[in-house]
DNA sequence: CATGACACCTGCTCGC
DNA sequence: TGCGAGCAGGTGTCAT
């Protein structure tokens, strides 16, 4: 569920209780959450450490320990990440509880249990960073690049846009909004969108992620901030979950397909072209 | 290598 | 009220 923003806003609620924070113990309380570490091995790396830093890959939560060790968390659909003063361990979904010299509790809670929590070297860090596209918020990220991984390939823009190893962070809902925003018929060949076009979408992906992180990220059902509070960008939203009401634009009705990937897809038949 | 289908899970909503 | 179907913000694997 959560996309870039959520991520972001995630990870600057939490970090300031977690750098430089010793962990003193470590609860897996649902193991199928950990990826390619069983639980033992990762409770006992983990206690003792600190955290070194917190930040954000694409849709990832990475917290970097004292060891020069990652702890990589992919939320995916319902993953979420909390500071938490009061011991978790009751709730159902609570996959992992952190607690910290403080007192204070990082619970990472996941409903489905889609999630995967990684730790990782730095050797695998690197390659795992190197998969990624660039940062769509990056100043690195211009205009001509956004181009160039548009040209590549047969697929739609949409398809385009979400596709990780391409740009990074970018999930159904942004990519949505940000073809809204730049005007373009989600369903178009990636090649086919021109200069003009591409020059729209750049600036449509960066300020859409930019508002929607201003406003803490969009709660639809599960996501929630650091700190356990909604986000407030779903009052924003343009098109995503508005099939039936009127563009704000052009008063077209919007429109939901699922033609793209099986993923549900809102677009204005009036001015996205 | 690009692409599409499917798997991974649970919970919620909707229609009957 | 109960029940089955369909759906959900993501990503990894497998067959083609």
């Amino acid at each position: 569920m959560p996309e870039l923003p959520e991520v972001e806003t995630i990870c600057r609620d939490v970090r300031r209780h977690l750098v430089g924070a010793r962990i003193e113990r470590v609860r897996v309380l649902k193991p199928d959450v950990l990826r390619g570490i069983a639980r033992q091995a990762f409770e006992r790396h983990l206690t003792g450490r600190r955290f070194r830093s917190v930040g954000r890959r694409a849709k990832h939560v990475v917290m970097a320990l004292d060891d020069g060790r990652r702890v990589v968390i992919q939320p995916r659909m319902t993953g979420s990440l909390l500071v938490a003063e009061a011991d978790g361990t009751k709730d159902p979904h609570v996959a992992i509880q952190v607690r910290l010299e403080s007192g204070k509790r990082l619970l990472y809670r996941d409903v489905r249990r889609l999630g995967a929590v990684f730790l990782l070297t730095p050797g695998e860090w690197g390659a795992y960073h190197a998969g990624l596209g660039p940062e769509p918020l990056a100043p690195t990220f211009t205009r001509s690049r956004l181009g160039a991984l548009l040209a590549i390939g047969r697929l739609a823009v949409k398809k385009a846009i979400m596709d990780q190893r391409r740009l990074a962070g970018i999930g159904n809902i942004y990519a949505n909004e940000a073809l809204w925003l730049a005007r373009i018929d989600p369903s178009r060949p990636a090649r086919a969108i021109d200069a003009t076009e591409t020059r729209r979408l750049h600036r449509a992906i960066v300020d859409i992620l930019s508002r929607a992180i201003a406003s803490k990220g969009t709660t639809l059902r599960d996501y929630r901030t650091g700190l356990g509070a909604r986000g407030r960008f779903q009052s924003r939203l343009a098109v995503y979950g508005r099939r039936g009401e009127r563009c704000r634009r052009c008063r077209r009705r919007i429109v939901l397909t699922h033609a793209i990937d099986g993923r549900a897809t809102y677009f204005c038949p009036g001015c996205q072209r």
